[in-house]
DNA sequence: ATTATAATCGAACATTTGTTCTGTGTCAAG
DNA sequence: CTTGACACAGAACAAATGTTCGATTATAAT
């Protein structure tokens, strides 16, 4: 192997990584070439080639952008504070209706998300994303994530993750007992509650915390 | 939309999903048309399109194996365990709006609440809570807890904490650049939109996440 | 009933991409 | 000096892939 060879295997390398991070697709060989100044196809092939021999890169032969480049097992960079909590500043209320007085970004006290916002029963929680809007009066969108605390009874009115298992399905509805059967009511105008006996329902946990990724 | 699209829409979904964690490069449109049983290709594309639409899925044109789910699982591999981050079993996805076959409590994934949620700047973020209805329509109500990037600049639209010093006060509106002068936009229908000279709008941080506890 | 748009689809085509072929130059071993 | 293997390279080709075209059917609005 040449001094050449080996750098030029580094300089790809070092490419799909960027490449990757910047597209979140893989480059092709022409890509490549382009980068490090190879116009020849088939020599950045032999390269990678050699990357798949070294265990640095796998390639589908044949496939389009296949390459993946095979990591070491390096943990996430920067997890925060000694404890591997994340704390975000917290600077207090904003009233989403009138502009407040507040300092800007001036907070110091944290808000950590970590059990603290459960209390003791966090080991237990469990959590689903939503799909479909039928809670969208509660604001709960789909996509959001909705954790659960594990519970088999809950007031009325509460919503909770609810077991059906004559239809081996569930759901997430606010629960009314009446009687001999539970309603199962959305948080949506345009939708209609529906009944079922209340021998054949089980309430798996209920809502806790609503979190949505907003991009 | 009609109702087979919407399903084909979800199967792509899922199916990208899958071949992606299975893979590590996206599936070709041919690929997606055999998984979910559609031999045209240029209907898939047009399935592609819109997604891409509903910004749930990013596409290159012309450029093959270059789809990206936008909306990705939040089951990235996170830190567990004895750090003190607090692992929740996640189950999968719950259609709030028609119910779904699951195993009851079964799940063996966890999805973390930790830096992964937030990617690289995590240590950069900032919490309000909000206080009052402006946002409801984007679904962000009263105590919410809101989290925020800081940023200078967002997009037309976006969501973002606003720093008004000539009033001493910070607020949470979506952003419109309209000239010399920004439109500070609820999302409530019943309130109405005010303006401000652009020279006087700081912009401290666009929404990344949302937060609400539910008791 | 009519019209426009959306959804659906197969076939053909264009583009992207990776592989194969052929050749030259370098280097180490015998 | 000869030989074989490796490194390098351009061109051609084959395969993979996405887009365009033209058509039919379904749906919604008027």
């Amino acid at each position: 192997m040449t001094a050449q060879l080996e750098q030029r295997q580094q300089q790809i390398l070092d490419f799909l990584k960027g490449y990757i991070d910047a597209h979140g697709f893989s480059p092709s060989v022409r890509d490549i070439g382009k980068a490090i100044g190879v116009q020849s196809t088939s020599l950045i092939s032999y390269y990678l080639d050699g990357l798949f021999a070294q265990n640095l890169i796998t390639r589908e032969k044949g496939v389009p952008r296949s390459i993946r480049i095979i990591e070491e097992d390096s943990s996430a960079p920067g997890i925060l504070g000694q404890d591997g909590l994340l704390s975000i500043p917290y600077l207090g209320y904003i009233v989403a209706s009138e502009p407040i007085p507040v300092e800007p970004l001036s907070g110091e006290e944290t808000i950590e998300l970590n059990q603290a916002l459960f209390g003791r029963e966090a080991g237990k929680l469990f959590a689903l994303t939503v799909r479909g809007d039928s809670m969208i009066d509660a604001l709960i969108g789909d996509g959001d994530t909705v954790i659960f605390k594990p519970q088999q009874y809950i007031e009325n009115g509460e919503m909770a993750a609810v077991w059906l298992p004559d239809r081996g399905e569930t759901t997430l509805k606010k629960v009314y007992y009446e009687g001999p059967r539970v309603r199962l009511q959305p948080a949506n105008p345009s939708m209609e509650p529906f009944y079922v006996p209340a021998t054949d329902v089980q309430i798996q946990g209920k809502v806790v915390l609503v979190i949505r990724r907003v991009s």
